[in-house]
DNA sequence: TAGTTGGGTTTTTTT
DNA sequence: AACCCAACTA
């Protein structure tokens, strides 16, 4: 009996497959994480491979915490010398002792995304790019696209071709590396890109990692760009013992530049790889199995898979269907708690799923009413608050003041009386000198025309210079405290009597914690390591899973999570899948989305609630979605399809059409109520568009003329496609007229708007 | 310099 | 609905 007669076979070929290229292709729930930790342990107490030689990567923190723990619990003594960390961590482990080979400092800083936003903003002003056409947001993204495919700055410019979109960007992208250079600063996507850089022109650098890692895992392959990919090639390139764990129908980071090739190719990289194929899911009941099977079974170019289970058919699919979100948010409120008071399961078994993080308001407002203890896993990150971003950039700058952006952020804050107009002679004064825009404070007063204000700055600079000298003498969490003293920065808060200023006080509370956990977890804990391993921090990281509480979080941030009882939100065509993704040419975009919803179908163990709103607010308006296309492409067997609560009012007609999972819903009946609309029944979709920017020019119109065509006329609309008209009635400026789309469910236009053109 | 206000804008997802 | 920014005012 050993350890590894509790694997099923296909498990225990990828424990004992150690040597030469490895693609582990492992379905949802498939247990690759125990046949990675035994992989792990069979190494050590097997093969006798020191653990000093073995890395295992993984995308989160979170991932890399638990393997430690459980290849710890395997392999016992030794096991922290194995490299298990995220992509992330380990590229600063490896610059922090080889950056100055590729021109930076070790000691730099890592940027988050709004860092490197203020700095585009920059960037775009001195350009004098006119951002209201080019957005800092674009030209960003389109720097991390061309980072995630080791394009730098250079190799950019040369594909501009002319194009002055493309030219412009080229500018911006340079200008920004320069910026970060001299901040001694790296982004996110910097700190792939420059690791490999830096592997590919230091041989000796290469070789000695080369050397080390005999043996590399890397968990999540589905999801790595083409960096990661280049990383990975040459931190294997000695050895090439490279096991790479994944399941192509579970990647949903492509718009992170997430190269899902990487998978499907890796036998043409690698061609002597052996692929093993985990087939057997030990997560999910038969029923749940059925529907994700089915639902990704839409998608092309998959490798093909069959997932298997012995549990049983298990329950019904709960679909549940209602007229608002807000009511969607009180069911599934009111579920969970009546679930957990009947004693069916914790509230630790429960997480409600969602595709975007604005979906979260409803629901938490419904578990708070319902006293339901809960957790909301992302939205704004813990570290992307105001007042921790300020307390940080406190820190920051009394670490190392040469990161400008950080020192600008907190010179005014709390305000000192130091505005934009004294700023910026400060930073002409600094670009002037060739000094920092720290160094040019220090020197405030040899700055021309700088007035009283010289005094105030001078101020500011001396409160470093104090904090930076009692940083020698007491703890971290005593620096925070200081901090907060000298600036009085809680005290403002109060002043200014906000709302949420308990909110933010509890948060800098918070942080205070987390610096004080810090400290008990690494003895030597300094300003640095803690700032370092701030910056790298995801949403899912944070989960406290001490006390048991529901979790609500996007479908993103759900994966490789499971949990007993699971309910999908907002299971609407228009949200998920998105309107992009719908209206795209790009047909993979809805292949991708398909993915996202067969991760959070199989998120679930035992019961599976899916749940769809007829209505709901999005960006400010009403919107009427059909039911999701993923739903219907669940076979009807499978759920339990609860019929909608009848309206029952004076406007109401009974539904034209009743529904059906596998048949396309038709267009029902509406009624108007005043100026909104409402859908009395069946599964119709309704939206209203056009009326939000137009109204105003329309206002004076009169009635507008009849359209050329009727109801029942097929027509087509240049954005929507081809449909039939199902209802036409003159407004009060114009015609208003209902489309059954084929594609993309029912819409309510204004005539002159919609612009639609008869067809046969 | 600081605070207010009105107008314009939102890719959904994130290390 | 929420956020951000420019313009304006005190």
């Amino acid at each position: 009996m050993s350890a590894y007669d509790t694997l099923n076979e296909p498990q225990k070929e990828a424990v004992f497959t150690t040597e030469g290229p490895v693609l582990i292709l492992a379905g949802a729930g498939s247990g690759k994480t125990r046949a990675l930790t035994h992989r792990i342990a069979y190494l050590v107490d097997e093969l006798g491979v020191s653990p000093f030689n073995i890395m295992a990567i993984t995308f989160t923190n979170k991932a890399a915490g638990e393997m430690k723990e459980r290849v710890e619990k395997l392999v016992g003594i030794g096991s922290d010398a194995i490299w298990v960390t995220t992509f992330h961590s380990s590229c600063v482990r490896i610059l922090r002792r080889f950056a100055d080979k590729i021109g930076y400092d070790n000691n730099f800083s890592i940027y988050d995304s709004d860092d490197s936003k203020s700095l585009m903003k920059d960037v775009c002003k001195r350009l004098n790019i006119d951002t209201k056409q080019l957005k800092e947001r674009t030209i960003l993204a389109e720097i991390s696209s061309a980072k995630n495919e080791l394009i730098t700055y250079g190799k950019y410019k040369v594909r501009v071709d002319g194009d002055f979109r493309k030219s412009k960007i080229a500018d911006a992208y340079t200008m920004y590396q320069e910026a970060l250079i001299k901040n001694n600063a790296m982004d996110f996507d910097d700190l792939i890109m420059n690791t490999v850089e830096l592997l590919r022109n230091n041989e000796d650098v290469l070789n000695d990692y080369q050397k080390r890692f005999k043996y590399i895992m890397v968990d999540e392959y589905q999801d790595t760009n083409t960096a990661q990919f280049q990383l990975i090639r040459l931190l294997a390139g000695g050895y090439n013992n490279l096991c790479v764990v994944g399941d192509d129908d579970q990647s949903i980071y492509k718009f992170r530049g997430a190269n899902i090739r990487n998978i499907l190719d890796f036998e043409k990289y690698y061609l002597e790889a052996k692929v093993i194929r985990l087939e057997q899911n030990y997560r999910s009941s038969q029923n749940i199995l059925d529907a994700a099977n089915a639902v990704i079974a839409n998608n092309e170019g998959r490798k093909e898979k069959k997932l298997w289970t012995d549990k049983g058919a298990g329950e019904l699919i709960h679909l549940r269907m209602f007229d608002t979100a807000y009511e969607e948010a009180e069911y599934i409120a009111t579920d969970v708690a009546r679930k957990t008071r009947k004693g069916i399961i914790n509230y630790g078994d429960c997480a409600v799923l969602y595709r975007t993080n604005a979906q979260s308001r409803l629901l938490e407002e419904k578990f708070v009413y319902e006293g339901i203890p809960y957790n909301v896993v992302g939205g704004v990150n813990f570290y992307s608050r105001r007042e921790i971003k300020d307390v940080l950039a406190y820190l920051k700058t009394i670490d190392n003041a040469k990161d400008d952006l950080t020192v600008k952020r907190i010179i005014n804050v709390p305000k000192r009386g130091i505005g934009n107009t004294s700023i910026s002679k400060i930073q002409t004064y600094a670009d002037e000198n060739g000094i920092s825009f720290f160094d040019a404070c220090s020197v405030s007063s040899d700055i021309q025309g700088m007035g009283k204000t010289a005094l105030k700055i001078e101020g500011f600079v001396n409160l470093i210079s104090r904090l930076r000298a009692k940083m020698e003498i007491i703890s971290l969490s005593q620096l925070v405290r200081e901090v907060l003293e000298e600036t009085s920065y809680i005290q403002e808060f109060d002043a200014e009597s906000e709302e949420d200023a308990q909110n933010r006080i509890e948060n800098i509370e918070e942080l205070i914690n987390k610096v004080i956990a810090f400290e008990e977890e690494h003895e030597s804990a300094t300003l640095s390591s803690f700032l370092e391993e701030v910056s790298l921090v995801a949403d899912i990281d944070n989960i406290d899973e001490s006390i048991p509480r529901a979790l609500l979080m996007t479908l993103h941030s759900a994966k490789g999570l499971e949990f007993s009882h699971v309910y999908l939100a907002g299971m609407e065509d228009g949200l998920f899948p998105s309107y992009m993704t719908i209206m795209s040419d790009d047909s993979t975009e809805v292949e991708e989305e398909r993915r996202l919803a067969y991760v959070g179908i199989t998120r679930a163990k035992d019961d599976l609630t899916l749940c769809y709103s007829r209505s709901r607010m999005m960006r400010g308006e009403m919107q009427y979605n059909a039911i999701s296309r993923f739903v219907k492409e669940i076979p009807k067997s499978l759920m339990d399809n609860r019929p909608p609560k009848p309206r029952v009012d004076e406007f109401s007609e009974p539904p034209a059409v009743s529904f059906s999972p596998l048949g396309k819903p038709k267009a029902v009946a509406t009624k108007r109520v005043g100026t909104k609309t409402c859908n009395v029944g069946g599964l119709s979709s309704l939206d209203i568009v056009g009326i939000s920017k137009g109204v105003a020019s329309v206002e004076n119109k009169s009635v507008g003329t009849k359209p050329d065509y009727d109801i029942g006329s097929r027509v087509n609309h240049v954005k929507f496609g081809d449909g039939t008209v199902t209802d036409l009635e003159p407004g009060p400026r114009d015609f208003k007229v209902t489309v059954d789309f084929d594609d993309v469910g029912t819409k309510v236009m204004y005539a002159a708007f919609a612009r639609l053109k008869t067809i046969d």
